[in-house]
RNA sequence: CGGUGAUUAGCGCAGCUUGGUAGCGCACUUGGUUUGGGUCCAAGGGGUCGCAAGUUCGAAUCUUGCAUCACCGACCA
């Protein structure tokens, strides 16, 4: 444990900072709530200030992360914020990270970033330090504020541009040993959601540009989370909807009845115009959208057509996927259409189309299906594949919806909303190979290590813990993090000696066995000092007032149930044991 | 990056249409009052009205530019 816990406080010598109005730039309930409660406070968008209360939050989560961390064996070190930018050209991420990594120059005018993750110099790091096999495998972390200039920051503390994150790296020289700390890591993300006390879900994630094998994200449920999870009703399958496959239909596709019908569609520019204008149900119609593909030897770049069906969304992660699209996917751009099929976006189908065409693997399914005719204002009815356009290819394109099956075979799939505050992956040897991070093997040879990262927004759980928990009255802290485990609360101590001394014995023995508490000391009305220490979130709150003390009984009242009940001043240690 | 909106006291807002000595509520200070759920009364302190230029005798108010903050979008076929 790094971080010595204060545990006397009072509030006539804390910073408490409680506001009764909103704020009106917070949108979402974490960030009002976090003002209101003078958890946080802004600097400039994206960037906070954390009070004490926040603070005390925030170590907890941080100090939970350490604990389960080292359990799991890894050793934690602190890498600087600032890195050199060779090191980022060394692994080609310099050109390939974009606006999102801050560059900055130090008065040599030498080129540095502002660290929005750090496998460039752990893995230079472990290249430097280790030789041998012997050494291996070996888990390192940090827990290290972050710097990305996000494009939008939003939701303050959901997604601010510098935040704190745990990063873990594991360097191994197999893939086998890899999947073993891989799963390692996997108990301990879920032991620390655990003990953090919040409704999550572990999830099937992308792997994105980085490749590798393997990779889960892991989610605190709120219907405030920026990210859609795929779920089965009727097993453990969870996964982004990014990751999740959408299956081909178990149905053979009908045959056609309808011949192929130009009609004509004036100002209809959008499926929902096309389905108003001709009255046809939209899982009947398809859209077509062209897409930038790679480029060849003569520095062409081909445009690839994808075919949806109209009323479902293209999955922009399974068509980067594909050989033939480029990546990071390009929409053509009017010129482009144009040359390719002489008319507008709105009126673009298959039938006829002389370039690569990828069909999804429900579009492919239908028959008698209604498309764009590749002519202004002009669409086709009675389409059917095969017949009328021979020359496709079918994947899987599109984003899975609530009802389809479930890619594991069984139950249906259901959505919610995610906040992403965990992440691991497989990396493989990308970095070890661009930074010559290698080591000798039993055989004496120079052999690249294989590597996995592991993340956890630390910052960001403080804000998702309270979209999970909270009521109309402020915060209900999840005990684990909560910033104090108990408030007394005094009834007119200025006035009553009684109260004054009972106030303070407890908050001498809170104090010698060491439970955080906050004594309200501070000269107010009782109301305000229930607001605020509902507002705060605090799980217990000693109520001391004239009117139980003849009974020598203290007032408990739990802010997570909300009930209230008596108790003899002599048993108030034992709430706590 | 595109669109929209905002910027006046620490916070929430009014004033701007129709230019003429800057206001309200909360918070803060002082005195009194009250004391088991955000008391009441009285007296105070606090603002170069985001910045810059322009129009005008005179600008929070009109014009132009800029900055900052926020929201929506970045899937259009």
């Amino acid at each position: 444990m790094y971080f010595t816990e204060i545990l006397v406080m009072r509030t006539s010598q804390y910073l408490l900072s409680t506001l009764k109005e909103t704020p009106a730039s917070a949108e979402v309930i974490s960030h009002q709530l976090m003002l209101r409660a003078g958890l946080v406070r802004n600097l400039a968008s994206g960037l906070y200030t954390w009070l004490p209360t926040g603070l005390r939050v925030l170590k907890k989560v941080e100090n939970i992360v350490r604990e389960e961390m080292q359990r799991a064996g890894a050793n934690e070190i602190l890498m600087p914020m600032v890195q050199p930018a060779d090191l980022w050209e060394e692994s080609g991420r310099w050109n390939d990270y974009g606006p999102e990594l801050l560059r900055l120059n130090d008065r040599h005018k030498r080129p540095f970033v502002l660290g929005p993750t750090h496998e460039e110099v752990i893995t230079k790091l472990v290249a430097n330090e280790l030789n041998s096999y012997k050494q291996l495998p070996l888990s390192l972390f940090q827990i290290q504020n972050k710097f990305r200039d996000e494009i939008r920051p939003r939701f303050g503390i959901m997604r601010s541009r510098e935040f704190l994150m745990k990063d873990a790296y594991s360097f191994h020289l197999e893939q086998e040993c890899l999947e073993k700390t891989y799963q390692k890591m996997f108990d301990a993300y879920c032991r620390i959601f655990d003990r953090l006390g919040l409704n999550y879900r572990p999830v099937l994630a992308d792997t994105g540009s980085i490749g590798g094998d393997a990779s889960h994200e892991f989610h605190v449920l709120a219907d405030s989370g920026e990210d859609d999870i795929a779920f089965s009703d009727a097993s453990d399958f969870a996964a982004n909807v990014e990751k999740a496959e959408a299956l081909a239909p178990q149905t053979e596709r009908a045959e056609p009845t309808q011949t192929l019908t130009k009609v004509a569609t004036p100002n209809v520019k959008s499926i929902d115009d096309l389905v108003n204008f001709l009255a046809v149900d939209i899982k009947t119609t398809v859209k077509t959208l062209l897409v930038c593909g790679i480029e060849n030897e003569q520095g062409e770049t081909p445009i690839v057509a994808l075919v949806l069906r109209g009323d479902h969304q293209l999955n922009e992660i399974k068509v980067e996927h594909l050989s033939q699209v480029a990546s990071p996917l390009t929409f053509a751009s009017e010129e482009q259409i144009l040359a390719v099929v002489h008319c507008n976006a709105g009126s673009i189908g298959p039938v006829g189309l002389s370039i690569d065409i990828i069909v999804d693997r429900s579009a492919a399914q239908l028959s008698d299906f209604v498309c764009g005719a590749n002519e202004n204002d002009q669409h086709l009815t009675g389409t059917n594949w095969q017949r009328d356009c021979s020359t496709y290819q079918v994947a899987d394109i599109r984003n899975v919806v609530a009802g389809d099956p479930s890619p594991c075979g069984q139950g249906n799939i259901v959505i919610k909303r995610g906040i992403e505050v965990g992440h691991i992956f497989q990396l493989g040897t990308k970095y070890a190979e661009a930074m010559g991070c290698a080591v000798l093997n039993e055989g004496g040879k120079n052999q690249t290590l294989t590597m996995g990262c592991y993340g956890i927004g630390v910052s960001r759980i403080v804000a998702a813990a309270i979209e999970q928990n909270h009521d109309k009255y402020g915060i209900k802290w999840p005990k684990a993090i909560a910033p104090f485990q108990v408030a007394i609360v005094p009834m007119n101590m200025a006035k009553s000696a009684r109260v004054k001394e009972t106030a303070e014995a407890l908050y001498e023995q809170f104090n010698q066995v060491g439970i955080e508490v906050l004594f309200d000391d501070r000269k107010e009305r009782p109301g305000v000092m229930f607001a605020d220490h509902e507002l705060m979130g605090t799980p217990l709150l000693l109520i001391i007032g004239e009117r139980n003390l003849d009974a020598q009984q203290v007032e408990v009242k739990n802010r997570i149930t909300g009930e209230k009940s008596l108790l003899a001043i002599d048993d108030v240690m034992s709430l706590f044991s």
